[in-house]
DNA sequence: CCGCGGGCCTGAGAGC
DNA sequence: TGCTCTCAGGCCCGCG
């Protein structure tokens, strides 16, 4: 489910009810989600503070002050959700389809504030792992992640360089975290579609001979970085998992152009094209065959 | 290094 | 109603 802007979207909402507070109580209601929880999982969490809610990809990251920090991943259906003390959402905002019955909570961190901060994940592709600050990087899920989309190291130049001997297409080079990271399916389609490149093109073809950005390079990246400042905007895209932490929904899924919308009339200015979709490695792309070359 | 298929899970929606 | 089938914002592994 979430991509970069869901996530975003999720630290923005976590962030008041978890920065300044003690994690008072921990609790991992299963042995496993993706994986197994480590041992000392709760132990390393009661007690702590939490001084900082980052991200870095698709992952958030929580600083501790015994010098741990708290990696969570949404996977596909993964969300969080803050209670008040008296055990209800803020008035009158959460409703969520799935989660309703209370089946799929997690995991649940009582905070010294009195609220309650609640994972919920269906299909349990999420996990969670406490890993010391100072060993970030051997960590082996956030080793090899390539740049942030909407952080200054990411630009044409640098895409073009890590394309520039790649035989994949676009749409898998985008799709590859180790490229940039934080895209997924959805605005990897969208991003494509709105700097009018194909999504079957080769990767490679960003970069000149001499691995310098072509235009094709510099308007992607500018699409890149307009798709995702917007769904930000927009409190991110909800499908059917992804709630903002009150249990609102994100509303960038009515700016899609071509996710989802097979069959439909082309909005670009001028084409006469019908959105389209095909399987590309193993996954869904929508894209306009007319004005993305 | 690459694409592909399968796997991990639950649930929604379509079609019959 | 209810069954079966396909598909889903992610990511990993093994195969050829």
């Amino acid at each position: 489910m979430p991509e970069l802007p869901e996530v975003e979207t999720v630290r923005r909402g976590l962030q008041p009810a978890m920065e300044g507070a003690k994690i008072v109580k921990a609790e991992a209601r299963r042995k496993d989600l993706r994986f197994p929880f480590q041992k000392d999982f709760v132990a390393r969490l009661e007690g702590q503070t939490v001084t900082g809610l980052g991200r870095r990809a698709k992952y958030l990251m929580a600083d501790l002050t015994s010098g741990d920090v708290l990696l969570m991943h949404l996977g596909m259906s993964g969300s969080f959700r803050v209670q008040n003390d008296d055990g209800n959402t803020t008035p009158g905002q959460f409703h969520h389809p799935r989660s309703e019955t209370r089946t799929h909570d997690h995991v649940v961190f009582h905070m010294s504030s009195g609220a309650a901060i609640v994972f919920n994940d269906p299909r349990r592709f999420g996990y969670m792992k406490v890993i010391a600050r100072n060993a970030l990087e051997d960590e082996p899920l956030l080793n090899g992640l390539g740049p942030e989309p909407l952080g200054n190291e990411f630009d044409a130049a640098m895409l073009a360089r890590s394309c520039a001997n790649k035989k994949t297409s676009l749409k898998a080079a985008l799709l590859d975290q180790r490229v940039v990271a934080g895209l997924g399916n959805i605005y990897v389609c969208e991003a494509l579609y709105r700097a009018h490149l194909s999504p079957r093109r080769l990767a490679a073809k960003l970069a000149t001979k001499k691995a310098e950005p072509t235009d094709h390079a510099r308007h992607l990246v500018n699409s890149i970085h307009s798709v995702l400042n917007q769904a930000i905007k927009a409190g991110g895209s909800s499908i059917s998992d992804h709630r903002q932490t009150s249990g609102e929904l994100g509303y960038f899924q009515h700016s899609f152009q071509v996710y989802d919308r097979e069959g439909e009339k082309c909005q670009t200015a001028g084409c006469s094209g019908i959105v389209r979709r095909f399987t590309q490695n193993g996954r869904s792309t929508f894209w306009c065959p007319k004005c993305q070359k």
